[in-house]
DNA sequence: CTCGTATTAGTACCAAGTGCTAATAGCGGT
DNA sequence: ACCGCTATTAGCACTTGGTACTAATACGAG
């Protein structure tokens, strides 16, 4: 006996964690032991078999992809809107929002809401983000909830330009503020709306 | 024969893609088939068996994660990434990124794309944004391949900040261009570069 | 009705195991 | 030297989710 149980199981829980896709075989040649004795040991250990331990990692993925995806269409729920003027949205955040590893939310979702709500107090056909200056104040969790308040701070008729400042909180508190330069496609007394501007 | 073979076929394509972890067993309950069509039917189609299409799920999350992290958690699809320096990312917009009037793209979706990329140029455990001025200079439209490139463009170790641009093209015109000042969640050491923090 | 493709059935075999029983090794203590 | 005990090894039956192959059957078009 070259080296006690005891070592061998705890360079083979490390050896299993490094590597994963180790057959028992395998190990049992790297150990010097028997497959069998690799096969007590895991059970003592309790570490899954080749296929298991595979098919955990990648779920594990799979759940991540799925998770990661959903952005779509306008975010958030608007509450309440006054066109041209100021707008209000909520937005809840929940698990498939934030980073895995520290369950905050991942920017592009704040500036969604923000953006859409921007789009939306626009009171036009079309309206498209030119600019935008942001600022993410505070990290938003998972769990919360994000008012987001927009108002049209200055228009520019002759350029086709207004001026929207969006400011969102949680639980009063802000968290995110943007500041968008909007372009809108039609003139405000015809519904013009079919340029393309390149 | 409900369903012709090619109608099968394509739908057993999409299923497996969607969730690969699914036995030829269950498929042919699924498709109304013999477990022997599903089978042939992979051979056709050269799918591999249960096993290695997990494993192949699983090899990915392992390399991605000892490398760095959310790759998987980035809008958009990685074609080259060199940690801490660059990376590129491409995203094809489709109709469920537009606005149904003009088929214009949104524009989150746009900042989406570079700020994930942002994140994950990052050779960091978790990046945050901090700050980021946007500009949208020409309309994408649903169909459209939007290649985004992003690069480091200065370090701030002392707080704990580096600046990256990202300018995003369709057939080599630019379409948007970000600046985002990022945070980063651990501290390091000047001069490294590639340790192997993991 | 016949031809050819599509489908189904059945068999042998494989990898990487589990679960179980049984034999053997190695070593300490007395 | 012998007992006792754990550790190790061996062997066998059985499991999953297949591959590879052969053979039979069904179905539809000409």
């Amino acid at each position: 006996m070259k080296k006690p149980k005891k070592v061998r199981q705890q360079e083979l829980k490390q050896t299993i964690k490094d590597n994963p896709f180790i057959t028992d075989e395998e190990l049992s040649r790297e150990f010097g032991v028997s497959v069998q004795t690799i096969r007590l040991d895991r059970l003592e250990l309790s570490i899954p078999e080749l296929r298991e331990r595979i098919k955990h990692v990648a779920v594990q993925t799979f759940e991540d992809e799925v998770k990661s995806l959903p952005i779509d269409e306008v975010i958030g729920e608007i509450i309440d809107i006054d066109l041209d003027e100021r707008a209000i949205s909520i937005f809840d955040v929940s698990e498939e929002h934030v980073f895995q590893r520290n369950r905050i939310a991942r920017g592009h979702h704040l500036f969604a809401q923000a953006n859409s709500l921007a789009v939306a107090v626009m009171n036009d056909e079309l309206a498209l983000t030119v600019r935008s200056d942001l600022r993410f104040l505070r990290p938003v969790k998972a769990g919360q909830r994000v008012v987001a308040k927009a108002e049209v701070t200055g228009r520019e008729p002759a350029r086709r330009r207004a001026y929207v400042k969006v400011v969102s909180t949680v639980e009063q508190v802000p968290v995110f503020t943007g500041e968008f330069e909007m372009y809108r496609e039609s003139e405000r007394e015809e519904g013009d709306g079919s340029e393309n501007r390149s």
